[in-house]
RNA sequence: GGAGGAAUGGCCGAGUGGUUGAAGGCGCACGCUUGGAAAGCGUGUUUACUUAAUUGUAACGAGGGUUCGAAUCCCUCUUCCUCCUCCA
């Protein structure tokens, strides 16, 4: 959310900056909802402090045994007035903070110009794309003839983008999952294990909600949305906290399964792995010191990096441009791991700062000399598995139709090498 | 799921309708005292919005109600505790 304070004193910015990020601001009906708010609040204000201090006085007059009938009958009829112009604004704040919570955040000035994701600019590679020599196989078709995936069970139990990892697949997947929570907790993450539903609050804070409601899944009878990343359940642990300037960046991690229902995407890169309504990931969050998250943001995206430089896959480093960013992010880095058999680039990851957007959606601050502020939330995947599992799969396999185990993660194999298929 | 109890400031804990934003204690900060420290004494110590202004308004789990006036009375909800029931 962003802040009224500083649209009022500065609209034009904040109308051109949300244009470009894709969704322009109603700045004149919301300034308009603004001001007569404010106009109410001290004309309220104004009424409430007569009444307290008749209200004194009439107390003190009974306390004396005096009549106050005259005094009381009036302050009734004030009373009624107060309550008339609370509702009146009870509603405008209502409103305002609706239309608030549709606004995306604004761009930071170090993100490229742009509108689509055409125009993102790519910062770094790193190792080069792999070619086969022999016609290898998509990961689909790789992973049923190793029996380490099963899509056509999957969509029988829940329909397709729910897939089903088997024997060693399974193995693979939990191996893929430790291995990245081990590698936070070196770094000195504190691991998480969040719920995995949440109420409508948490989303809000997050900024999931009010505007991408349609995306998640709900359960009705309980108003509890089931999460699209642990993001969500992770960065609200501490709404409405205070958390001391000393702890600062707080960083935590936490493996989840992540819900989406990628309603609109149909029929885009839905083999296989690709796009799923469920996944595994594993999520880095900071709270961050509001003059150090753009460092925190940089080292975020690191520690991802590094994750696929051991795996031995190559990929890419993207800067979102503006108006490809995502609803909360002022700044955000994509990191694309290549898959050759594909022969495309893979989102696996994506770390963003927020600045205090959702601090101050969920009312997350730190205490600055005396004062308390909004601190700044950052999060990036860490990473996200299923297209990590597709560029292994492309990558790692052999002319013999096996699959190498990438070095990193036979320890958590049982120092398994290759899996072959069943003769 | 059933029965009961509880929710107050950083912490503990008073407070059952009026001058209580909230006693008292602890903690913390500053000062006095001291060779230094402890003890002792003194002062201060919530947040949000608002204002020229410590000007004013609001907040005692949340929301609603009664009242001239609510931390205090009523209703709903949430969370926690105890006892049953059930269960991985």
């Amino acid at each position: 959310m962003l802040d009224i304070r500083k649209i009022r004193e500065n609209p034009e910015f904040y109308q051109i900056e949300t244009q470009k990020k894709g969704s322009a601001i109603q700045i004149e009906e919301l300034l308009k909802i603004d001001e007569k708010r404010r106009d109410l609040l001290t004309q309220v204000e104004q009424l409430k402090r007569e009444r307290n201090s008749s209200s004194k006085m009439i107390g003190e007059a009974k306390k004396r045994g005096e009549d106050a009938e005259e005094a009381v009958l009036s302050m009734r009829k004030l009373g009624d007035e107060i309550a008339e112009i609370d509702n009146q604004m009870k509603a405008l704040d209502a409103e305002q903070t609706e239309l608030l919570m549709m606004i995306p955040n604004v761009a930071h000035p170090s993100t490229p110009e742009g509108k689509t994701s055409e125009d993102n600019v790519t910062v770094s590679t790193w190792g080069s794309p792999k070619k086969h020599d022999f016609n290898a196989l998509d990961h689909k078709s790789l992973g049923e003839k190793l029996g380490i995936f099963d899509f056509e069970r999957g969509a029988k139990i829940s329909g397709s983008g729910f897939p089903v990892y088997r024997g060693l697949g399974a193995k693979l997947e939990r191996a893929l999952i430790q291995w990245f929570l081990d590698m936070h907790l070196e770094a000195g993450f504190e691991e998480v294990i969040p719920p995995y539903l949440v109420h409508r609050d948490s989303m809000r804070g997050t900024g999931q909600l009010p505007k991408f409601e349609e995306d998640m899944y709900h359960c009705a009878k309980d108003d509890l949305f089931l999460i699209p990343t642990a993001e969500v359940p992770v960065t609200n642990l501490y709404s409405n906290e205070v958390i001391p300037e000393s702890e600062l960046p707080m960083r935590l991690c936490a493996y989840s399964a992540c819900f989406r229902r990628e309603a609109g995407s149909y029929g885009k890169d839905t083999r296989g792995l690709l796009r799923l309504h469920q996944f595994n990931k594993v999520e880095m969050v900071y709270f961050s010191h509001p003059t150090k998250s753009y460092e925190d943001h940089e080292t975020l995206t690191r520690f991802a990096e590094v994750l696929l430089e051991k795996l031995g896959l190559s990929y890419r480093r993207l800067a979102l441009c503006k108006g490809d960013l995502g609803f909360g992010a002022a700044k955000c880095y994509d990191l694309e791991v290549y898959a050759p058999v594909e022969d495309k680039w893979l989102e696996v990851s994506s770390c963003s700062n927020f600045e205090d957007f959702q601090a101050r959606r969920s009312n997350i601050k730190t205490k600055i000399n005396g004062k308390n502020t909004f601190l700044h939330t950052l999060n990036g995947s860490g990473l996200a598995t299923p297209r990590v599992m597709v560029a292994i799969c492309d990558q790692y396999q052999t002319a013999d139709g096996s699959l190498m185990i990438p070095e990193v993660l036979r320890p958590y194999m049982g120092g398994l090498q290759q899996i072959s298929p069943s003769k």
